[in-house]
DNA sequence: CGCTAATATCTTAGAAGTAAGATATATACT
DNA sequence: AGTATATATCTTACTTCTAAGATATTAGCG
């Protein structure tokens, strides 16, 4: 009954042109974002950060002293991860945590001075190394760019909260197996 | 010596407007590319499958089998990962190891006929959520865009490739502290 | 005031992925 | 054939991050 299986057998699916329209741009967006981190983290780990540290210096460095949930949705972090990635900062001794002063639930995050030095002798480099990861487009049509992917990412932000996380089960797929 | 650090004190950098552009488009890159990526794992895990587990059963269903190097490349992970990953989905019954019959090192990646029946099943509904994700945008500018970020994807890749992995090092940096 | 609910961070267990090297096979050159 | 190198996957130990719930505090309401 089983046909003798062809040893590749691709062979579906074409899909209607918006369909495989949005497919493709979900898949170049994924690509052009993961090829820019890349440079990115090239130059991040040089100094023994990984991305995640980094985007929390940097919003440190151009903000000033944050609390720390305001850390977190910026860097786009789980509350726990927030919490282990400032410890480690804070033992570099980069980051320190302050009291906040109106609520005694909450904390400050805040470089310290030696941060600050860090990131004034780091962020010019890290910003050129960008700067040349997208210098495929002239700056006036990266400003277009900004633009477009500004309403995309709106958009499809706002399409995600419409659908609330759904739980997580459906472990009644799991049964076939070994 | 030390001024007494105003409560919050932002007050630096700004940059030349290339160099300020560069880094928005960055930062509006990475948020346009998480939203989707929102939007596809709201879809995902109703399954029960992770983000990067789709992705392998999703290019195994329109590729056909493909050797585990080749699935690789296609889903950015680790050669670890790879196989993490396939031993996973080959538990759950949705994908098969098979031998390669002219290179005995290496092993194709296919779908099983549950994995096959699977992806028939979601994959329409996975598209449609896609296409509701990137539905600010018509499809005509959907296609303009797919070319930018194409142009952008690919020299960032050819920039990043071009700074070979520095060494991890420079621990260095990691006295300051406790 | 006392109760309930919301908020802000931290703790814990474990999932998901990486890096480095091990193993096995293939390829090219002598 | 024999040796060195490259390739393809797998193993191991570890890093990074999340989810769920614990703890502490605040805020709203009767």
């Amino acid at each position: 009954m089983t046909t003798p299986q062809p040893p590749d057998a691709p062979a579906h699916t074409e899909y209607d042109l918006p369909t495989a329209t949005a497919l493709k741009l979900w898949v170049v967006l994924s690509r052009a974002q993961w090829a820019v981190e890349q440079v990115s983290i090239n130059d991040i780990e040089r100094h023994g950060l990984s991305p995640t540290e980094f985007a929390i210096i940097e919003v440190l460095f151009h903000k000033g002293p944050l609390l720390l949930g305001e850390v977190q949705r910026k860097v786009l972090v789980s509350s726990g991860g927030i919490t282990f990635l400032v410890d480690k900062l804070a033992k570099r001794g980069l980051v320190e945590r302050r009291d906040c002063p109106t609520d005694r639930r909450a904390r400050y995050a805040a470089l310290t001075p030696q941060g600050e030095a860090l990131m004034r002798e780091i962020f010019p480099a890290h910003a050129a190394a960008i700067r040349e990861a997208v210098a495929a487009l002239p700056t006036a049509e990266q400003q277009a760019l900004i633009a477009v992917l500004k309403t995309l990412g709106k958009e499809a932000e706002r399409v995600a909260a419409a659908t609330p996380r759904c739980q997580k089960a459906v472990e009644a797929m799991q049964d076939a197996a070994s």
